[in-house]
DNA sequence: CCACTGACTGCAGTCTATGTAGTGATTCAC
DNA sequence: GTGAATCACTACATAGACTGCAGTCAGTGG
């Protein structure tokens, strides 16, 4: 279920940085874990961050350390699926149209998703947590928002005479927005991972279709 | 669902419900006003719910009984008016196509959520506010998340035929999505309630684009 | 071997938010 | 009118998220 020892952040250059650092990660994928597993047992709300940190063994002061918030436990890997998006588009190639580099971004992000998140059982958990725990739903959106600006940005250096600011901002906003809609319709249908994937790419298909 | 919602703006003298109900509304109305003038001065992170309720000279149990949250005294009068663009959706007409609707639907909800946000001399704060402080940012999308599921449900039961479930999450995902985060970025780059509302159109009209 | 960095700790404190038990002013039933 | 019910509001207590500070100690590098 929880990959020991998988390499989940950038390539796995820096994986060499040392004992100190390696116990740091450690701590840091005992609190994910514990927090994953104390939320499924008794629902997010029920779950104080000194359980967590209990439950992985370090002190209470320390999970703030590694998370700036409760919530953001459970979105520990979303920054990399960021990461990916904004690598494809720095990646396009010469005369490479704008729609497949969005497709392409985009289905940086939805294959990560659907190796790590999906398989393992977390998006599920995120998805109907998000769905009934209001502080989570309006954490994650706000880190939506700042991805989509990173990505709206990204998008705007790399087509500067085709994107004005605001068209970026809307096209990230329509292809971000219709992926996770379509995804959290599906999860909430019960879904497994592939439908999810289907589902999250239909999206992207359609928003695609809006740039020609 | 809705609150008894006559008017929620301007000051509607005709709102006769007893000498208590009017007590009530008095109090609510200094708590926000006192804390519109509070956060102006001290920036809204330095201002404490103790401050806002001494300053309106009730106790600090009191807000909570008006507000779920600190966030929500900003958005007392910002409601998202779901129900225009249901009833958009509802007023199809025959062989209406289905972009049309959409760019009705949307339409309403733009159009009225400026109209009422303008003359209120809070609109420019909250929107100050609401580009630059996180948690009142997430507050405000979390609204218009919640009215997705609806409104996508309406869309599907409109188009039975030409939207499956999926495909109408996806394409008002794309639409609010698009919507908003090109209004966030025109608020942040400053612009005035003009060219907001301009952006929003330009995107709702680029999400318009990828239904035929 | 030793200075230094940095992950981690414990504690005291702030602030949001809620539960509980009241009080007093309105409102209602009779 | 008068007693009872209602309800906004209060004071008090508490939970729990999060922070600042002053450390400790293992790991790192010279």
């Amino acid at each position: 279920m929880h990959q020991f020892g998988r390499c989940n952040k950038l390539p796995c250059v820096a994986e060499k940085h040392g004992l100190r650092e390696r116990k740091k990660q450690r701590t840091r994928q005992a609190l994910i874990e514990a927090a994953v597993r104390l939320f499924e047992d008794k629902g997010y709300d029920h779950v104080t961050v000194a359980e967590i940190a209990d439950a992985a063994e370090v002190s209470p002061r320390t999970f703030f350390l590694h998370f700036q918030a409760k919530e953001d436990v459970l979105l520990a890997n979303a920054d990399v699926r960021v990461d990916l998006a904004l690598q494809a588009i720095a990646e396009r190639r010469a005369e490479e149209p704008l729609s497949e580099v969005l497709v392409r971004a985009t289905d940086q992000m939805i294959a990560d998703t659907w190796d790590s998140d999906l398989p393992s059982g977390l998006a599920t958990l995120r998805a109907r947590l998000a769905a009934s725990v209001p502080a989570l739903q309006a954490r994650l959106l706000q880190r939506y928002l700042t991805a989509q600006a990173e990505l709206a940005q990204a998008l705007h250096r790399a087509f500067p005479d085709r994107l004005d600011t605001i068209t970026a901002s809307a096209l990230v906003g329509a292809m971000v927005g219709a992926v996770s809609a379509s995804a959290l319709t599906a999860l909430q249908r019960g879904d497994g991972p592939d439908e999810v994937r289907d589902a999250m790419r239909q999206a992207m298909a359609l928003v695609a279709r809006s740039v020609t």
